[in-house]
DNA sequence: GCGCAGGTAGAGT
DNA sequence: ACTCTACCTGCG
């Protein structure tokens, strides 16, 4: 177990905001799924435990995250004058841009065109659990059956040095494009893709035949990558920066959906200043998103 | 019952 | 270059 106090850091945030699809919450209990790996945390405000080993914390998810970035460095940045924008980051000040996996990333926004979130997940979860490796694994009793997971670092310390209270736990790895390659173009219809099915599949193949290159694709420039990752078919604009900025963090990268656009029309009619904020518009967009989805309830 | 949800490809001006 | 439309599906 890890214990941390992060400033501007809120797993509900970030879990809401859109960015990440295989996050659940209960209470104060958060249950992450990233590629094959998954993660249990606490969280209290600034307080965080996150239920994994140092050198898994420090390895992996301290990156995932992206817990070495000064996201108050970001907001620091704002035009003071700009009252929407100033808006947004108070609201969302606990957001930031996680470091996922690439592949996961280019099928999770192929799957999100032109659908809602609650559904994005359950596609999501459907394919996982239909085409990714099964996992088991054993883990502390973390929280305690029938029991509202209550904030208690003694109690969880205790649970985690006595092996004979863990219990098992099944979950499924996110499906490897060599697991999707191999379908019939409409296969993932069954995990309500709809007609996104023969995107990912399509993806999947060209991914497995060499003709598109993860790992090339990982080193090039915002640039370079967006322009690859438009060659994949129903990977466009809006979806390429997605895959962009969550997938291979090039912060530059502001995609431009439904949610945006109305923003933009709304506080931003001569455009949104991109020189202001240039090389971490994707930061901005973030903020302004989460505050478009989830922001405006609050002032009714 | 009907429009919409983190759009895009393909056809038509 | 731009505009228009079909597209799976479930939820309000």
């Amino acid at each position: 177990m890890i214990e941390r106090t992060i400033k501007h850091f809120s797993l509900e945030q970030i879990g809401q905001s859109g960015q990440c699809f295989r996050m659940k919450q209960e209470g104060n209990l958060f249950t992450i799924l990233a590629g094959d790996r998954r993660l249990q945390v606490r969280q209290e405000g600034e307080h965080c435990c996150f239920y994994c080993g140092s050198e898994e914390f420090e390895h992996f998810w301290k990156e995932y995250f992206d817990l070495d970035t000064d996201y108050a460095a970001y907001m620091a940045q704002v035009n003071p004058n700009d009252a929407y924008l100033n808006r947004a980051i108070a609201f969302g000040s606990g957001m930031r841009i996680l470091r996922q996996d690439l592949w996961e990333m280019i099928v999770s926004f192929l799957i999100s065109q032109q659908n809602n979130i609650v559904r994005i997940r359950r596609c999501i979860e459907n394919i996982c659990e239909k085409y990714g490796e099964e996992k088991v694994i054993r883990v502390p009793q973390c929280p305690k059956e029938n029991q509202e997971p209550i904030w208690s670092p003694e109690e969880d310390q205790q649970l985690l040095s006595t092996p004979e209270e863990s219990r098992e736990i099944r979950y499924h790895s996110f499906p490897a494009p060599e697991a999707l390659c191999g379908l019939p173009e409409d296969a993932l219809m069954e995990c309500n893709l709809g007609y996104r099915s023969k995107y990912v599949v399509r993806a999947a193949r060209s991914v497995v035949d060499g003709e598109f290159d993860l790992d090339a694709v990982f080193r090039m420039s915002y640039r370079k990558a967006k322009e690859e990752l438009l060659r994949l078919f129903g990977v466009g604009e809006k979806v390429a920066d997605c895959i962009c900025l969550f997938g291979l963090h090039h912060l530059q990268a502001f995609p431009m959906d439904t949610h945006i656009k109305q923003a933009m029309a709304a506080h931003y009619k001569r455009g949104f200043p991109n020189r202001r904020y240039r090389g971490f518009q994707g930061v901005m967009q973030q903020y302004i998103f989460y505050y478009e989805l989830c922001g405006k309830k609050e002032y009714i």
